[in-house]
Parts: C-alpha cells; structure tokens; sequence
DNA sequence: GGATTGACGGGAG
DNA sequence: ACTCCCGCCAATC
C-alpha cells in the first residue's frame, strides 16, 4: 500500500483547526471550512468529520452552518437545540424561517 | 466489497 | 422560493 500523499489525521486535523478558528459571533459554512482547509469542494467531509465528534467536545463546531445560513441539524434534537442556543447567546440571530443573516453574522476569514 | 447514505453545495428548470 | 439532479467521497451497511 502506497501511503496517501496526505494522511487523513493531517486533513482532520486542519480541518478542526479551521472550525476552531471562527470567532465567536460568526458562523461559517461547510464549504467553506473546507475551502480555507485547503480541501475544497469537500464540504461533506466537514460534515462527517463533525457528526463524528464525541459528546462534549470542546470543539465550536456549534459555528457550523450550511451555505444558505441554517443550521443543518434537526431543530428538535438536542444538538439543534444546543447550536441555536450557543449561537443565540453569542448574539447570533435568527429570522422567522430560522436563518442567519451571513452578511451580518458569516466569517469572513 | 459493492451499494447506500449523508452536519454539503451549486446549477438548472 | 422550490424541486430535482449531480459531483464529491468517508462512513456505514
């Protein structure tokens, strides 16, 4: 087996880097964790990578959201809740339909 | 080990 | 705004 030129723990390890590097207040997408990860077009990986996080990681990946500034969790499972939550205590609103205004709240790196 | 799934995204109609 | 479709590919079945 030929080693993969990346190591998939390296791509990981970027990949949490980059979430963990949105400030508070701002949300970012999918894509474009990915993109600043220097993997893009790999949103569904960001989305794995983050389904796959233990309970309790001190990981924001709450700063998640996806490219049409809503969250992608099921609004009455706890991890819904908790993101909303978070989100809303760090002065992140939401309108009536439960999206985020991204020109007022996205990241820009 | 092929097929399906999915915390995505962009494009087309 | 909404539906359908396709590319992406790790994880799961």
């Amino acid at each position: 087996m030929v080693p993969r030129p990346q190591g998939n723990d390296q791509k990981r390890t970027r990949l949490l880097a980059t979430v963990d590097s949105v400030p508070p207040g701002r949300v970012a997408s999918y894509g474009q964790i990915a993109l600043e990860a220097g993997l893009p077009g790999r949103a569904r990986l960001v989305g794995a990578l983050l389904r796959g996080l233990p309970a309790g990681s001190p990981l924001a990946w709450h700063r998640i959201v996806n490219a049409q500034g809503k969250s992608s969790l099921d609004p009455r499972s706890s991890a819904g809740r908790t993101q909303r939550r978070r989100l809303r205590s760090e002065g992140v609103e939401f309108d009536s339909k439960g999206r985020i205004d991204l020109k007022r709240h996205g990241w820009r790196p």
